[in-house]
RNA sequence: GCCCGCGUGGUGGAAUGGUAGACACAAGAGACUUAAAAUCUCUGGACCGAGAGGUCGUGCCGGUUCGAGUCCGGCCGCGGGUACCA
């Protein structure tokens, strides 16, 4: 401990400035083409300023700067950029319960946030930060949607959203709890208003094939998307009315059941519906029922099943004499197929429930092959075997999928029936009846109808005031509606007046192109090709888990849509080459339990706000009991959320950072704990004291040799780690590496070798210790340009190898040999071992497996 | 409802089908110290046994395998997504 002077403590909040300072200086950060060095474009998933920096932020920024900077020192050029994903509700939201300005807000919590996340020494390049909210970025956008309109990539048409008969607004899906608006509580219904598509659905086949070329995307992303596009083969034909109206088109994904059909069911938006609505008041009451609470697809699946019976009949395809009555169901998606279906209950759940219901035939055409009696719904998976004993085209024992391939043929040679693919993903709705948006660069005009605004009256820009004053957002409903004179402009082709489209887009377009938009942020177009051509694709793309489906969906789409219009080039169809999903960080959820708020909603505590008492979580300041709800997605509006900054202060970035990084697998969610900071601090102080004393070591020592064998390993270890993403992994074989260095009595070179080999290794992870604890040991220049250490091969040999002895699968004993002992001296050596000789008492073992390096079995 | 995950000591977690519990937290014991802090050393899955050792053990039930935390089937619980939260 002697000659650790005050020169060599540990002391993070200066050192991190001090090197935050240096690398500034160097302009270590800052992205520039280079012709001459392998570029590598790191990007995680860009935040919602919501003016708090959180532990998830923390966690997914420092495993992107892990990356960045191993990157970085195995001579990548490297670009590493950050911005905000500025638009959207919570803005809106703010203004609308305290007053204020969603841009003000919006503003001042990226202000804030940088200023938050700047202390973490990520190795980010800032000159290229944007917001969506910039109408630099937005107008790109614009004019990137002019592009897709242009190619035919958007076009208009009906769809369903939550309306709030009190309120007289549009709610998002959010918005609507337990099928009320949540404001005024009124039940909520579903309306149907005109609106903007993206055609997605045209490149359902090309988003559907090209997962499987994703190899670095977590095997379930890729399923999950799948799943979602939902291609599906079946058979498409028409149910002949007995009144001679037009036959009933319906699609089916199980024609082999066709046999077992109990009732056709229509939509209660489909035509014939809405046709009965009109004519009929019972009909027209049942489809209010229907239309009565919110748009999401559990809250349809989830309602009680309601049927009507409309009267009308068909005929059944396979026999002119059977008759089928048509029902209006609840849970038929008009948007799916045809928005009709023939029912078979006794192999579709939902089928069953409602003829269950409704006390409809249930008429079984196959059964399990070990004739196992069925409750409800038999519905084996589409590649079991299955016996058949009313199938349509096929008979006996045979799989739900031949069956249904050989029925789709029989009713195609037959005649009326067609085999037709279909997928269950939908267009993209992008219209938001909402002000704090992207807007929509369209006129409305009397004679022209609707027109593309020019070009060169982009970028279409929010109004902050109306009529002089501020925007008055207490009032529900969009502003640019009631915008006294935004909304008016002149039609861009007859000049004429005309009023602009007041929706807005949808907050996923603005995440969908900003990774492009990041390779020239400052382009008077959308990209710079360029720029586009020399840094995509995105090499490793880093986010959460909960983005599987939606974001990296609609970004795939909008690269393939950006190649179209000329934006990105070939190579970036698929943008993001490599995919790694980390885990949320989770906390317990600090319900009240003995009260609500002045509008019946739960109210929530901070974590900060609550303690235990007598075993029983309550408020501090009122005692009131808490219900806690243990481990749920870190959200502001549970207020179960952590401030890293108070770590930060305490113990500085590297603390955070190494702790963030240590505790749990990146890909699992974290369960934020406090202790686990203290002890991360501890090891780093250790760290530096053990670096200190190396730097400060004189003279000769023993076991020099297993010291640098040690270093070899740790260099390996920790290097497969960080490439695999095994942080956690990594860190442990440093706390070993560090172990080992510390009991070391090695002489003083070799000692500060290894201790200089520790600090790059840490660097990635704690790059401002790092860099002190090199600068220490007399490392050359700054460690964020030292290149990254190479394992050599010879020193990780190793001579000898212990192998566990089972007998029958279980550990009895174990023997050290060399590593290269032939397997039938291995044989020897353990038929000679006691357990062995005991366990076989002179019998001969049945089998003998010994797994060279690993392991040896004796069945006896 | 549907799709996708996850479940291992008091805790976070480790383990290409090959010695379950690495590494750490918390706890306990000890050293140093007048004392404390700091630091260092040691002990911790359960049960039986004085000990050597044995039995059980990765949410539950079953299967494949010489061998299963890992693969397969069926459950239970929790989490994410479910197209207008981002």
């Amino acid at each position: 401990m002697k000659g650790i002077s005050r020169m060599t403590r540990y002391t993070p909040a200066e050192i991190e400035a001090k090197w935050q300072e240096a690398w500034d200086k160097a302009d270590t950060f800052k992205a520039v083409r280079d012709p001459n060095k392998p570029k590598y474009y790191v990007l995680e998933m860009f935040p919602y300023p919501s003016g708090k920096l959180h532990m998830g932020h923390v966690r997914n920024y420092t495993m992107g700067d892990v990356i960045a900077r191993y990157k970085m020192s195995t001579g990548h050029n490297v670009l590493h950029p950050m911005g905000f994903d500025a638009f959207g509700m919570p803005a809106e939201n703010a203004a609308m319960a305290s007053g204020g300005h969603p841009k003000d807000w919006t503003y001042s919590n990226i202000d804030t946030m940088v200023e938050q996340m700047k202390p973490l020494g990520l190795s980010l390049d800032w000159s290229r930060m944007f917001a969506t909210c910039d109408v630099e970025y937005y107008g790109q956008q614009q004019a990137l949607f002019l592009d897709m309109l242009d190619k035919g990539l958007v076009y208009r048409k009906n769809a369903v959203v939550n309306w709030d008969p009190v309120d007289m607004t549009v709610l998002a899906n959010e918005q609507v709890e337990g099928g009320r608006g949540w404001r005024s509580g009124a039940l909520v219904e579903r309306r149907e208003l005109t609106q903007w598509f993206f055609k997605i659905s045209d490149m359902s086949e090309e988003l559907l094939a090209s997962l499987d070329d994703l190899e670095n995307w977590p095997a379930k992303v890729r399923l999950m998307q799948e799943n979602w596009i939902g291609k599906s083969r079946g058979l498409q034909f028409g149910f002949e009315r007995v009144d001679g109206e037009e036959a009933i088109e319906v699609y089916t994904t199980r024609p082999d059941t066709l046999h077992g059909a109990s009732f056709v069911g229509i939509s209660p938006d489909h035509p014939i519906a809405k046709q009965l609505e009109a004519e009929n008041p019972d009909v027209a009451a049942f489809v209010a029922e229907c239309r009565k609470g919110g748009t999401t697809e559990e809250a349809i699946e989830t309602a009680e099943k309601l049927g009507f019976d409309t009267g009308i009949k068909v005929k059944h395809p396979l026999n002119p004499d059977w008759e089928l009555p048509v029902w209006i169901a609840n849970f038929i998606l008009m948007d799916y197929g045809t928005g009709a279906i023939f029912a078979c209950p006794a192999h579709d759940d939902r089928d069953f429930e409602f003829a269950t219901k409704y006390e409809l035939p249930i008429v079984p055409v196959f059964e399990p092959v070990n004739g196992d009696a069925v409750k409800g719904a038999y519905v084996p998976g589409k590649t079991d075997m299955v016996r058949y004993v009313k199938g349509f085209g096929v008979d006996g024992e045979t799989t739900g999928e031949d069956a249904v391939n050989a029925s789709v043929d029989a009713a195609e040679a037959a005649g009326w029936g067609e085999g037709v693919t279909k997928y269950r993903l939908r267009d993209w709705g992008l219209s938001r009846q909402r002000y704090w948006g992207c807007p929509i660069p369209v006129v409305h005009c009397d004679d022209c109808g609707v027109v593309p605004e020019k070009k060169e009256n982009l970028p279409v820009e929010l109004p902050y005031d109306e009529g002089g004053k501020p925007i008055d957002f207490s009032v529900p409903g969009n502003p640019l509606d009631r915008h006294p004179t935004w909304r008016d402009c002149s039609c861009p082709s007859c000049g004429k007046p005309a009023q602009r489209e007041t929706d807005t887009m949808d907050t996923f377009v603005d995440s969908s192109w900003y990774f492009a938009r990041f390779t020239a942020p400052r382009a008077d177009t959308p990209t710079d090709m360029a720029d586009a051509e020399y840094w995509m694709n995105v090499d490793q793309y880093i986010g959460g888990i909960e983005h599987a489906i939606l974001h990296l969906l609609y970004s795939r789409f909008f690269a393939r849509a950006m190649n179209i219009t000329g934006h990105l080039p070939d190579k970036s169809k698929e943008p993001f080459d490599a995919l790694f999903t980390q885990g949320m960080v989770t906390h317990a959820i600090y319900k009240n339990a003995e009260r609500t708020d002045d509008n019946g909603r739960a109210v929530y505590h901070y974590p900060n706000e609550v303690e235990e008492r007598d075993g029983e979580t309550v408020v501090k300041e009122t005692g009131e009991k808490i219900k806690v709800i243990p481990s749920a997605k870190m959200s502001k509006s549970k207020n179960n959320v952590v401030d890293p900054l108070a770590i930060i202060s305490a113990y500085g970035a590297d603390t955070a950072r190494w702790f963030v990084l240590s505790d749990s697998p990146p890909e699992r969610d974290v369960e934020w704990t406090a202790s686990g900071a203290e002890a991360a601090y501890k090891h780093l102080t250790r760290v530096y004291r053990i670096a200190a004393e190396a730097a400060a070591a004189t003279g000769e020592g023993k076991g020099d040799e297993d010291l640098l064998r040690e270093t070899h390993k740790a260099i390996r270890d920790v290097t497969l780690g960080v490439e695999s993403f095994g942080f956690n992994a990594s860190i442990a074989k440093l706390y070993g590496f560090t172990n080992t260095l510390a009991k070391s009595k090695a002489g003083a070179d070799t000692k500060r070798e290894a201790a200089k080999v520790l600090a790059q290794l840490m660097s990635p992870m704690t790059p401002h210790l790092a860099e002190d604890i090199w600068q220490l040991l007399g490392g050359e220049g700054l460690i964020v340009d030292a290149p990254w250490p190479v394992a050599d091969e010879a020193m990780l040999v190793e001579a000898s190898v212990t192998l566990p002895i089972q007998i029958n699968g279980k550990r009895r004993g174990e023997i050290n040999v060399a590593a290269d002992l032939p397997k039938e001296e291995i044989e020897k050596i353990v038929l000679a071992h006691d357990a062995v000789t005991k366990a076989l008492d002179g019998a001969q073992p049945k089998k003998l497996i010994v797994v060279p390096g690993r392991i040896v079995n004796v069945v006896i």
